[in-house]
DNA sequence: TGCAAAGTTGCAGTCACTGCAAAACCATCC
DNA sequence: GGATGGTTTTGCAGTGACTGCAACTTTGCA
């Protein structure tokens, strides 16, 4: 977990960041997250709250707490996709490789934000709000693996369809998490990529 | 405009809820949208803050000023729709019809909007964060009409995917208005209807 | 005209968030 | 080991969004 060439420092704030983010999950999800204010979050991360604000820009970034490396991530892993594979199968391996990761590294986390989401579905769309600019990049990406303008709808549709995917898989997995979150991400990315025109099958038990 | 059985108390809040939603609009326009406070709002439409706050839920909302009605009137369309039609189709026409019927009304409005959301175009996902639960409603009536159970994927993700929509379409307007945005939002919806597998066909000078 | 309901307002208070400047800290070079 | 310089942490003071409450005003209706 801990990277090779890294000091001292970087450590401290990669442990200081992930302490912040846990705080607030943990906090959040036993006492609802607006009866937690950020002065509780920072000094159970045992740091002040000035602090805090220098790591995350709003409370509701630090609920979430998605690493900003990932958007740059993702838009590397599109472009540098085999020549053979198409902009929607390079955008949707990029995604779901983002997830799989996420999920190893923080499953526990993941739990617990399941049940402040429940509450209050909005602070999910509200997060994804905080990384529009990563939207941009991301459809930069797009755009130029798949030979378009920037101006075009397509690259846009398609990330905008991936945070919708991800942002529904979530709230289908809340309400039964039988199933793994990334499967269901990964369902949601089909169900857009062959078309929402029609409805699809209804298997007894099934999700697809 | 004025609806038939409406009394006095009716229209005034009619009146004065607009004259909200249009000062913060102006004023936004006018000298970016954190360079305008409440306080200011509320002395142009010439009312006090507590009651800008009676009227909208926080300042995003405001600018925005999505018509609460909206929601509920859209899923009726839903379920109205005659038998043979797809809910695809359903939900698509109610939504084209609520953004016809929008900008038929405040099409002045939507070209100021614009560009305050150049400048801050998460604003615009964070105002759709708000209507969380009428993506709720809106997404019953289409697994009603699918003949889904509430808790498939297939009606938020149809759902959302009118979210994006219309988010992209704003964004993609705002690049080049000689479009209309009720057409982008249109061209949007048939990408998502026949998928994303596969990039569209890109005309010189067209849309999709 | 008078009463009840609905809408408006001011006020006091909480809390998220920001800029700034001092203090504590870590890395480096002698 | 100690001086030096760049980074991070912190306190503090301030702004502004938002809420609950209790008067007060306006409208609807008998």
């Amino acid at each position: 977990m801990s990277q090779p060439g890294e000091s001292l420092r970087d450590r401290k704030k990669r442990r200081t960041r992930a302490a912040l983010e846990r705080a607030t999950v943990r906090l959040a999800a036993e006492r609802g997250y607006d009866h937690v204010t950020v002065e509780e979050i920072a000094a159970e991360a045992d740091v002040s709250v000035r602090t805090f604000f220098n790591y995350f820009a709003s409370k509701d970034e630090a609920l979430i707490g998605a690493d900003p490396e990932a958007g740059p991530r993702m838009a590397a892993r599109v472009l540098a996709a085999p020549a053979g594979v198409t902009p929607f199968q390079a955008y949707r391996d990029s995604v779901l490789a983002e997830i799989t990761d996420e999920l190893n590294n923080a499953r526990d986390l993941w739990l617990l934000r399941k049940d402040v989401l429940m509450q209050r579905p909005d602070l999910l769309v509200r997060a994804f709000a905080t990384s529009a600019e990563h939207e941009q990049l991301l459809a930069s990406a797009v755009a130029q693996r798949a030979g378009l303008p920037e101006s075009h709808l397509y690259p846009r549709l398609l990330v905008a369809a991936g945070s919708a995917a991800f942002r529904c898989a979530v709230t289908r997995w809340a309400l039964d998490d039988s199933v793994a979150l990334g499967d269901v991400v990964g369902d949601a990315l089909d169900l857009f990529g062959t078309g929402l025109a029609h409805v699809p099958q209804h298997h007894e038990g099934g999700t697809s």
